[in-house]
DNA sequence: CCTTGTGAAGCTGTTCACAGCC
DNA sequence: GGCTGTGAACAGCTTCACAAGG
């Protein structure tokens, strides 16, 4: 993965809680842990039960919750459903987010078909596209709209989060419509970097990059074994 | 992103050049740069340059490079193109790389239908599902294949890497499926942990957890207004 | 003079190991 | 007795600042 996150840490006279980045990365891996607990009926678990189930090192998971507060109990463990309840709250997931996705091709078509979203408080609220043959069309249940109506819609329906979903040369423009448009927080699929004001975050998936990495290591490993074998 | 790597380090006695993780996870976004440096005619840029066309510290973009050799010329800089092939030879770029993609659900046909592959040396040579809809269908101009014949296709093309791309459910039986064949490394879309043995790496993207994380920040700075604004 | 390459310092995140508490 | 919460040690990554070298 690929991150990066330009709003800068506000000063420490500000009353933040300051969780780490990386113990907020994990914190939605607990969440769907607790969940899967809950669903099986477990009422409590130790913490090496939930850092078995989430894939971490007990302590690590310990040491994350600690940042939240105290919500277990010595010699027991957590209740699951709440602290389930609790992480939910720290990462805004009693509420529902609603996004909007710019670009509908094939990958933007893919996301707004997501299964995965609804249950981790994510709704795809909107589509935009620039295409005229997109425009106007129903994806996934949602009508297709015009780049330039993004401001309208961004507003209406109180949006603060979207998604780059366009090839890498327009991905600047609409990172620059996106911030126009009142959006503070963008994933951005596209394959380059996006330039944004102070203040609003931006995140970045490569999918070519992730396989790229996995490629440098099949790489090491088939030279090792050259070492090795002969 | 949500990173996992199962394989574990080599002792410090083997041959190994021991670049670190960090640095690897951004020799493609530098090879990407160079390439862009490139194509607008430039043949010489300083760390600076470099830097800024690929979003990051001169000084960390130096001492990556310093990992890989000594590529620059002080007083001077680096040969855009020279620099170019001794990072796509490090990463293994010189050659492409076939991967399987296993699920052609919304997702898995987006990525078989993604134009940002082919630019970086990875090949979609294969794609595999279960449901006997879907097999014998083609997308993107490959014929969809069932998961029992995996390990054929893999071993006949001299697939390394595997991509999961099902509904969380499937995720471990497919990641079985796939090491069986003999894939050693995963890109795991889906939502769920999957355990692999030692020796095959898996890296994971988390469509909802990237999601999850911005509404996180947006929640903090929808609390900070309050506090700030009344 | 300019820019690289790099020791050293600083920071973030992880892991250990145990005190504290139920 | 058992498990949490946490100080302290550790490991890895980033940044600084400058020596080395064209």
């Amino acid at each position: 993965m690929t991150i990066l996150r330009s709003s800068h840490r506000l000063p420490a006279a500000t009353p933040e809680r300051g969780i780490p980045d990386a113990t907020v990365a994990r914190l939605p891996v607990y969440l769907r842990a607790l969940n899967a607990l809950i669903e099986q009926g477990t009422g409590t678990c130790s913490s090496n039960d939930l850092a078995a189930q989430a894939g971490v090192n007990p302590a690590k998971l310990r040491k994350d919750l600690s940042h939240l507060g105290s919500y277990g109990t010595r010699g027991v463990g957590y209740d699951v459903e709440y602290l389930s309840y609790q992480i939910a709250r720290e990462i805004g997931q009693t509420q529902d987010w609603d996004v909007v996705i710019v670009g509908v091709g094939n990958l933007g078509s893919a996301l707004s078909a997501y299964q995965g979203f609804s249950t981790r408080g994510i709704r795809v609220a909107a589509l935009v596209d620039t295409s005229p043959e997109r425009i106007g069309t129903e994806i996934s249940g949602i009508t297709v709209s015009a780049l330039q109506d993004l401001t309208a819609i961004v507003a209406e329906r109180e949006i603060a989060i979207g998604i780059i979903a366009t090839p890498g040369e327009a991905a600047q423009k609409v990172a620059d419509a996106l911030v126009e448009a009142g959006i503070t927080s963008i994933l951005n699929f596209a394959p380059a970097l996006v330039q944004v004001p102070e203040g609003v975050d931006v995140r970045k998936v490569d999918l070519s990059i992730e396989l790229q990495i996995l490629a440098y290591h099949e790489q090491r490993k088939a030279g090792l074994d050259k070492v090795v074998n002969g």
